[in-house]
RNA sequence: GGAGCUGUCGUCUAGUGGUUUAGGACACGUGCCUGUCACGCACGAGGUCGCGGGUUCGAAUCCCGUCAGCUCCGCCA
C-alpha cells in the first residue's frame, strides 16, 4: 500500500476529538461500520458522476472518501455540487463497508466511505494555484509565494513532522542526561571577525546596535561559569552571508555545553543523540563510535573537511615520483615545498576531451592553478598534454604504483597542499555523484578532529581561527601559540554525515591568559579586547571550569535524514538565494518616520521601491 | 563580488527567424453521466511569450541590458 501519510505514528486520535468532529480523516478502518461520525477536512477532490458524488476528505491524518447519492439525499447532494477542491467542509453521516470490487487498495481507509447525512461549508477556497499532488513538478517560486498551500502536501507535512520528532527527542534525550534549556538574548552584542551580523538599531540608545546572535556562544560557556552544569537550546542562529541549498540567513542549531568535559564526553554524548534519533525517527540502527579521522588526513585523501565517505576513489600523492622532474610546473612546485596529488579513475574511456576541459575548469574554480590529466590508450601509452615532458621512469612509476591498465585516467593537480587536496576533493564528490558510486540510502558518519587552530588569511593578512577564538589549543602543541602558529592545534570536532558537516564543537578556553594570547594572535589590540569581549574576560577570571560543547546544525541535520537536497524543504517558511520571503514580502521599506525613531538616514540607494515588484 | 542554468495561459510544457490567429496536457467554467477514486464524455474561457532596448521586411525565437528564481565559487568565527 502507498501511503503517503506514513507520518503519524503514535497519535492518539481520540485526543483530537472537538465539538466539530468525532474522529480525522485517516483514523477509520472497517471495525468502526455502522457508526456515525462527524469529520472535518479540505476537499482534496470532487468526483461528480451526475446524481453520485465523491469527496475525498483530508487532513493532516489522511484521506477519506465521502458519498453522495441524489436518491438518498437530494439536499446534501445539492450542497456537495458546489463544493470544489480545498473547500474546508464538516461531514456527518454513518460509515459504511465499500462493495468488495468498490475497495481502494491505495488508500489505508479504502475499505470504507462515509455516506454523507450532512455537509456543511467551513470555508470556502479560490482554485487553488497548483495541484497539491503535483506539487514537486512547480516551480518553487510558486510554492513559495503560497506556503500556505505548499505545506498542505503531504511531503510537507512529513517534513515539518519529522522536524518536530527531531526537536522532541533531543529535548527529551538531553533532559535524560541532566541538561536544562536555557534561552539566550536575540538582541545581542554585534563581535568581530565571522559572520557578518545582522543590526537592529537601538530606540533607547542613539546610534548603538544590537546584532541577532550567530550562535549563543559566549552565553552558554557564561552559564558554565555560572554553575548550571549542561544546558542547551534550540537556537536560532543568523548570519548574514550569501545563501546556498543548505544555507540561510536564520537557522537553527542544537546547541550545548557541559562543564568538566573533555573531547571524548561531548562525542559519546552526541553519538548517543544521533543513535536514538535515528533509531526513533528512522527506524535506522546506527554503529557507534563513529570513525575519526584527523583534519590532515580528511584533506589528504578526500581533499575536504567533510568528507563524504560513502565511496572511497582516495586522494593520493605523486610528489615523489617527479622529483628529478624535467617539467617546469612540478619543479616550481615542488622547489616551493608543495605536492603533487593524484586522483585515479578507472574505465574512464567513456570521457572525452571536453570531460578533460571540464576537469581543468573545476580544478581552477577550486583555487587550483590547473589539472594535468593522463589517459591510459591501448598498449599503455599515456595520452596527455604533458605526456611529452614525463621521463619514462616516471612513467613505470605510475604505472607501476598505480597499475594502469586500457582506459584509467589520471587527474593531477600540482599546487599547495590545501589547494591541491581540494580541488582534487571538489572534482572526487563530482565523480561520486557521476558514475553512481555512492549508497543514497547509506548514513555514514565521521568525526572530523586535530584541526588547526589558525589558518592563515591571505586577503586580510592575519590569523583567523578555524572555529572560533574560544577554543582550546590541544596541551601537547601549545607551546607553539606565538612562535609556529600554524603549527598549533585545536581541541575541536566536526562531526560529517555523508559529505555535508553537520555540527561543530571544541573543548573551550578556560585560562584567561591563554584567551588573552589568542585575542592577541588574532589582531586585536587591548582596545578592541576591551570593547567586544572585555564582560567575556571578566566572566573567566571569577572561576570557570573545564567546558566543552557543540551544535548541530539541526536544518541539515533533518534535511539528509529525509533524503532531501536543500534545507528550504524542512524549513516551514525559508528565504530565497536573495533572503527574500515570497509570501511576506520582506525585507521591505519602512516609513520615514520609522527610520527617525531610530536615527537612520538612508543613502546610496537606488530604486528602493523598484525592486521586487512581480507578479 | 563572480560563473552557469532557467523564465511561454493558474500549473507543467511544445515551439530555436515566416499559415503561429502561440499548440497540448492538467486545472478552471458550463452541460451530460449512479461506484468513481488522477472518474469519463462534450463544449468553452484563459497567454502584452519576465521587463526594456536593439537587429530584421518580419522576433516567443537572434543580440544587448535589466529583474527574478535555482545551482555553484568567493563568503559562511
Amino acid at each position: 500500500m502507498n501511503d503517503k501519510y506514513e507520518y503519524i505514528k503514535n497519535i492518539d486520535f481520540t485526543r483530537f476529538k472537538t465539538g466539530l468532529r468525532t474522529v480525522l480523516c485517516g483514523e477509520l478502518r472497517n471495525d468502526s461500520v455502522g457508526t456515525d461520525i462527524k469529520v472535518c477536512g479540505w476537499v482534496n477532490r470532487r468526483r461528480d458522476h451526475g446524481k453520485l458524488i465523491f469527496i475525498d476528505l483530508r487532513d493532516f491524518s489522511g484521506i477519506i472518501q465521502v458519498v453522495t447519492d441524489s436518491n438518498i439525499n437530494e439536499a446534501v447532494y445539492n450542497i456537495a455540487k458546489d463544493i470544489r477542491t480545498e473547500y474546508i467542509v464538516a461531514v456527518e453521516g454513518k460509515v459504511s463497508a465499500r462493495t468488495p470490487e468498490t475497495i481502494n487498495r491505495d488508500l489505508p481507509t479504502g475499505e470504507i466511505e462515509i455516506k454523507a447525512d450532512k455537509i456543511s461549508v467551513l470555508s470556502q477556497s479560490k482554485t487553488p494555484p497548483f495541484m497539491l499532488d503535483s506539487r514537486d513538478r512547480v516551480d518553487e517560486m510558486a510554492r513559495l509565494k503560497y506556503r500556505y498551500i505548499d505545506l498542505r502536501t503531504a511531503e510537507m507535512q512529513s517534513n515539518i513532522r519529522l522536524r518536530h520528532e527531531v526537536t522532541t527527542l533531543t529535548r527529551n534525550y538531553l533532559n535524560e542526561n541532566g541538561f536544562i534549556e536555557v534561552e539566550t538574548p536575540i538582541l545581542a552584542k554585534s563581535t568581530p571577525e565571522g559572520a557578518r551580523d545582522f543590526l537592529v538599531p537601538s530606540r533607547l540608545n542613539p546610534g548603538n546596535f544590537y546584532a541577532l546572535p550567530q550562535s549563543p556562544q559566549l552565553f552558554k560557556q557564561i552559564l558554565m561559569f555560572s554553575g548550571f552544569d549542561r544546558i542547551y537550546q534550540i537556537a536560532r542562529c543568523f548570519r548574514d552571508e550569501d545563501l546556498r541549498a543548505d544555507r540561510q540567513p536564520e537557522f537553527t542549531q542544537i546547541d550545548l555545553e557541559m562543564s568538566f568535559v573533555g573531547m571524548d564526553d561531548v562525542i559519546s554524548l552526541i553519538e548517543g543523540l544521533l543513535q536514538k534519533l535515528f533509531k526513533k525517527a528512522l527506524d535506522l540502527n546506527l554503529n557507534t563510535p563513529f570513525q575519526r579521522l584527523s583534519w590532515k588526513k580528511s584533506m589528504e585523501k578526500f581533499g575536504s573537511d567533510k568528507p563524504d565517505l560513502r565511496f572511497g576513489l582516495e586522494i593520493h600523492d605523486i610528489t615523489e615520483i617527479f622529483s628529478r622532474s624535467q617539467f617546469n610546473i612540478f619543479i616550481n612546485v615542488i622547489n616551493k615545498g608543495h605536492c603533487i596529488k593524484c586522483l585515479k579513475i578507472e574505465d574512464a574511456g567513456d570521457f572525452t576531451r571536453k570531460d578533460m576541459d571540464n576537469f581543468v575548469d573545476m580544478a581552477k574554480k577550486y583555487g587550483a592553478g590547473g589539472l594535468i590529466w593522463i589517459k591510459v590508450e591501448n598498449n599503455n601509452q599515456f595520452n596527455s598534454p604533458v605526456a611529452k615532458f614525463l621521463l619514462p621512469d616516471e612513467k613505470e612509476k605510475l604505472k607501476d604504483i598505480f597499475s594502469l591498465k586500457e582506459n584509467d585516467l589520471l587527474l593531477i593537480v600540482a599546487d599547495d597542499f590545501y589547494k591541491a587536496c581540494y580541488s582534487l576533493g571538489a572534482i572526487r564528490s563530482y565523480l561520486g555523484k557521476k558514475l553512481n558510486l555512492i549508497d543514497e540510502e547509506g548514513f555514514i558518519f565521521a568525526w572530523v578532529v586535530d584541526f588547526p587552530l589558525f589558518e592563515w588569511d591571505e586577503q586580510e593578512k592575519h590569523f583567523s581561527p578555524v572555529h572560533h577564538p574560544f577554543t582550546s589549543p590541544s596541551a601537547d602543541t601549545l607551546e607553539f601559540l606565538e612562535k609556529d602558529t600554524l603549527k598549533v592545534n585545536s581541541l575541536a570536532y566536526d562531526i560529517v554525515l555523508n559529505g555535508a558537516e553537520i555540527g561543530g564543537g571544541s573543548i573551550r578556553i578556560n585560562d584567561i591568559e591563554v584567551q588573552r594570547r589568542i585575542f592577541k594572535i588574532l589582531g586585536f589590540d587591548d582596545k578592541r579586547i576591551e570593547e567586544n569581549f572585555g564582560f567575556f574576560l571578566r566572566s573567566l577570571e571569577h572561576g570557570a571550569p573545564p567546558h566543552g560543547g557543540i551544535a548541530l546544525g539541526m536544518d541539515r541535520l533533518i534535511m539528509l535524514m529525509a533524503g532531501l537536497e536543500s534545507i528550504r524543504e524542512v524549513i516551514a517558511f525559508p528565504k530565497t538565494q536573495s533572503a527574500y520571503c515570497m509570501m511576506t514580502e520582506s525585507p521591505s521599506p519602512v516609513t520615514e518616520l520609522q527610520l527617525q525613531e531610530v536615527f537612520i538616514k538612508l543613502s546610496g540607494i537606488k530604486n528602493i521601491h523598484d525592486k521586487k515588484v512581480k507578479s
